[in-house]
RNA sequence: GGCCUGGUAGCCAAGUGGUAAGGCAGGGGUCUGCAAAACCCCUAUACGCGGGUUCGAUUCCCACCCAGGCCU
């Protein structure tokens, strides 16, 4: 019934696991292209820290490319590390990017692969997540955040108890998050949550590795890292950026950081890195596990004859 | 050889004469505009060894072992 929508392959998997790789082997055996699912890979000058691709920088139809291995990669590199990005900027990317290309000469019969790591990215397109109107508060999420966790639950139960019933209350991110919104729209938080019919007809990929062998190449990536310039990337970036902005939270620069100012060794450091990508990675499949259409593999053959057969059955679904 | 300080779970680290905080690590989980983030729950018969004092010692005393420091 819906051959009419357009086809779209996730490709997921927990950090290190060899997503990527995968990625461009099928994209370039089924002719498509890719939409990156990472957080933090649209960050400019975070190359080593966050393992991007490499390659040459264009553009499509206005949209910034990498192309690697003859294989357009899309979100990447297309902020600066001191600006934000946010779950709906990416979606709304992702629609804009898929709908301008469908039409464009060279790229209408490609595919779009969406691959990465970042559950909440995906679920908002598998999902088709409607979300809520209305760009965030943020002058007034700041003055929230400088409250008491306690007096925003009072008056997040006064305003809006339907969704404080439903949110984690001791989460003052979530709690500041709802309550801004009840504020600044007077509509309640969670029912403008709400899923719609997914605008693609999706086949989800799931690279499942083994947990000794996704440990061992984290290492292995930890120290090719540090190798690359790891310490030269995280010194540079916060000259220019800061500490603080949003884009430096991420695993690698604040090991780095510690090293930097004397508080680890670089041994450990890097062992620090490995191990909180493994808490990662436990992160990144509790959120995966969810949900249960993901096709889960461990070869790249499997994958391949997976896709094969989501191309010539004309679905029912 | 002498003196000093210390020896508490895998690691770091409080503390007490009545059997012992916390953090990290580990396990599980939550998630609709910061998500490589934020948050929640669960975990260990751990007080160097041997004596002594005491109703009772991880806590006091003695000896020993080990580590670090200082001295000759």
């Amino acid at each position: 019934m819906n051959t009419n929508r357009p086809k779209l392959i996730v490709i997921l998997g927990p950090t290190a696991s060899g997503k990527s790789t995968l990625a461009i082997q099928l994209a370039k055996k089924f002719n498509g292209y890719i939409l990156s699912a990472d957080s933090r890979q649209v960050y400019r000058g975070m190359d080593i820290g966050t393992a991007k691709v490499t390659g040459r920088k264009t553009r499509v139809a206005g949209f910034p490319a990498i192309v690697s291995q003859g294989v357009h990669h899309f979100l990447i590199d297309i902020k600066n590390p001191d600006q934000t990005w946010t779950l709906a900027d990416f979606q709304k990317a992702v629609k804009r990017i898929t709908t301008r290309l469908r039409k464009h000469p060279s790229f209408s019969k490609k595919i779009p692969f969406l691959v990465g790591g970042t559950g909440l990215y995906i679920s908002s397109i598998v999902e088709n997540w409607d979300l809520p109107k209305g760009a965030p508060d943020l002058a007034r999420r700041k003055r929230l955040e400088k409250r008491t966790l306690d007096s925003l639950v009072k008056e997040l139960k006064r305003k809006d108890p339907a969704s404080a019933a439903l949110l984690d209350l001791q989460n003052k991110r979530r709690v500041v998050r709802a309550l801004e919104y009840v504020l600044s729209t007077g509509h309640s938080f969670l029912k403008n949550q709400q899923k719609r019919r997914p605008e693609f007809d999706i086949l989800q990929l799931g690279l499942a590795v083994p947990d000794a062998e996704l440990t061992r190449a984290m290492t292995r990536r930890v120290r090719s890292m540090i190798r690359l310039g790891l310490v030269r990337e995280a010194k540079r970036l916060p000259k220019k950026y800061g500490w603080d902005s949003p884009a430096m939270s991420g695993i690698g620069y604040t090991e780095i950081r510690s090293y930097l100012k004397g508080t680890l060794s670089l041994d450990d450091a890097a062992q620090q890195i490995v191990t909180h990508t493994r808490q990662y990675a436990k992160r990144q499949m509790t959120w995966f596990k969810r949900d249960t259409s993901i096709q889960w593999f461990q070869r790249t053959g499997e994958a391949k004859t997976i896709v094969q057969k989501f191309f010539s059955t004309q679905k029912t679904q």
